[in-house]
RNA sequence: GGACGGUUACCCAAGUGGCCAAAGGGGACUGACUGUAAAUCAGCUGGCGAACGCCUUCGGAGGUUCGAAUCCUUCACCGUCCA
């Protein structure tokens, strides 16, 4: 890729809320990349990650998934762990406070984060860093002279902190630390690009740019990605909505998750977690619009895509014959788990010790609505009872091998 | 420290003595259709029971009443205002 291709690609599913800013950041990792280009050096680029919590879904990786492009193209990557500034609990994305984890806690976090990071970073070419490291040698007096470079009105103009503000909920002083913290990552790091979500605007637009002049190093380049809606394709991704897509979990069940979001949703999803490039991305796009291109085959397209990056492209072709074969052709799959129950058990019983129901009350509504099958046919009587081997299915996409016993 | 307001099912939210297992919306689930676990439409959403029904649930505990999500006491937590 030449600059100007690496620039556009890079700069893929950015987001500043202002196309101006975004102009500028292009345009200064342009000349960056000149630069390096003529110094004979690769970028070096960075994210910090906070082990707030252990299990992740696909929007904590699209961060990662812009460094994984920048190793694709050469470049130097550092993965931060804030096992530090975690101590403080980032206060960007909420507008309440954030619990302060023990170290114990955050260690723990660390190492499942680090460990699901690398189905998506190259373990080869990333170099791992804690922040305390450096943090912990932090004196007041430096500390002093960090923050004599912000002002009080800088940090209540921020959003999050406006909001509390006019709320009148508290807003601790150690909060606005954390962005003070970074900014020395940045400078430690002497990185030519730091890349975070649009919860970081502020901390890697104000906080690290402004502390690595104030130090006498080029302010770093901010990546500032767009936010990755969930399945249902307008609320930010996450778990306590319900509308995440974790990463621990296997090919068959992310394909099928990916393909329930709506159509209109493919976009983002494809520029922010594939590693398809923008002409790759605008090709499938004008397909879909005009037609040449069926808008379930894009979404099978970002599915395999996106499983394969976790699980590898074997399982995600498995993954996704599973889907053509249970839900568009209807049939039965092949792995199938099996149970068994005693023989002339209640289908009732049977769907509640599968855990495929909760309560009896739950299993008879499945029959009711039709939704449970036996053999193919479905049952209609609650009291049905299985006397004989069969494929127990509920739903479209719950098998049971059911063998009495 | 004081004065109000709040706490209802997975989430939001109505209900202010019996007709309340509790409106409405969202989500989840099932079905139809389809182009997919998209969209749309329909159903359904405490437990036990084949069923009349019974049991548990409206922040916790106690009380008033034939009867309480609803009234009283008290405790806990959250919010707004005052100090």
């Amino acid at each position: 890729m030449n600059i100007n291709e690496q620039v556009e690609y890079l700069m893929q599913g950015t987001e500043y809320g202002d196309e101006t800013l975004k102009n500028k950041m292009a345009e200064e990792l342009r000349i960056r990349l000149q630069t390096c280009d003529k110094e004979g050096r690769v970028l070096r680029v960075y994210c910090g990650f906070d082990p707030t919590k252990a299990d992740l879904h696909l929007g904590h990786t699209v961060p990662m998934r812009k460094l994984r492009q920048f190793q694709e193209l050469g470049h130097d990557v550092t993965f931060v762990i804030g096992n530090y500034t975690s101590l403080i609990g980032d206060p960007s994305d909420k507008d309440i406070l954030r619990p302060q984890l023990t170290t114990e806690e955050v260690e723990a976090n660390a190492r499942t984060y680090a460990e699901q990071a690398f189905r998506i970073l190259d373990p080869e070419k990333t170099t791992i860093r804690y922040n305390a490291e450096w943090l912990s040698d932090l004196s007041f007096r430096e500390l002093i002279r960090l923050a004599s470079n912000f002002t009080i009105q800088q940090f209540l103009t921020r959003e999050n902190f406006k909001l509390r503000w006019e709320k009148g909920d508290p807003v601790y002083l150690h909060e606005t630390f954390y962005s003070l913290m970074q900014g020395y990552d940045a400078y430690k790091l002497k990185a030519d690009v730091q890349v975070g979500g649009t919860d970081q605007l502020f901390n890697i637009m104000t906080a690290s740019r402004k502390i690595m002049d104030f130090m006498g190093l080029q302010p770093n380049i901010a990546i500032i990605l767009g936010i990755l809606p969930g399945t249902d394709g307008v609320v930010k991704m996450s778990k306590s909505l319900g509308n995440h897509v974790p990463i621990s979990t296997d090919a068959a069940d992310m394909y099928g998750k990916v393909m329930s979001i709506p159509d209109f949703a493919m976009g983002v999803y494809y520029r922010l977690t594939t590693r398809l490039t923008p002409p790759e991305i605008a090709e499938i796009e004008e397909g879909v619009k005009s037609g040449k291109l069926h808008p379930r085959d894009a979404k099978m397209r970002l599915a395999r895509e996106i499983s394969a990056a976790f699980y590898g492209e074997d399982e995600a072709i498995k993954a996704e014959q599973l889907f053509v074969d249970t839900f568009q052709k209807g049939s039965i799959p092949e792995d199938i788990p099996s149970f068994e129950c005693a023989s002339g058990s209640l289908v009732v019983d049977v769907l509640i010790a599968a855990g495929l129901a909760q309560s009896k009350n739950e299993a008879r509504r499945l029959i009711n609505q039709k939704g449970v099958r036996f053999e193919g046919s479905v049952i209609e009587d609650p009291a049905f009872e299985i006397n004989e081997n069969g494929i127990l299915q509920v739903g479209k996409r719950h098998f049971l091998k059911i063998t009495p016993v």
